[in-house]
DNA sequence: GTCTTGACGTTTA
DNA sequence: CTAAACGCCAAGA
């Protein structure tokens, strides 16, 4: 019934939530949903949904380890580096600071 | 219906 | 220090 439990609804509207020339991390998603150990779900639903800015979203080391499931590789870097973003080595640059953390910015 | 894989992260050896 | 295993959930074969 597409509840709050559903894992993948969740991580979309917390992804659709991400402010533009910010990112975060896909465990960050996940310790927010409450599964910090279901990150490897939060990739998937990027792949999954084809309708929010996973290009946002990067692992904890802030590299663009899921670029390669883009149309093309260089679109995902493209688009960080369109919202200010830095990108080096498909690792973004100052992560800490455009680390977005929803469970930080949405005050739980 | 069962097994394997996958855009991760943490813990243990 | 590095390497490997575990945990989580969902989808594809």
């Amino acid at each position: 019934m597409r509840n709050q439990t559903d894992f993948f609804t969740s991580v979309f509207q917390v992804v659709k939530l991400i402010p533009r020339g910010r990112v975060t991390s896909y465990g960050a998603i996940a310790a927010y949903l409450g599964a910090k150990k279901s990150s490897r779900v939060v990739g998937y639903a990027m792949n999954a949904s084809h309708a929010i800015p996973a290009h946002r979203v990067v692992n904890r080391l802030g590299c663009l380890t899921g670029k390669m499931h883009f149309s093309n590789p260089e679109e995902m870097e493209r688009l960080l580096q369109l919202e200010g973003i830095v990108v080096k080595e498909d690792c973004v640059v100052n992560f800490k600071q455009l680390f977005w953390d929803p469970s930080v910015e949405l005050e739980l």
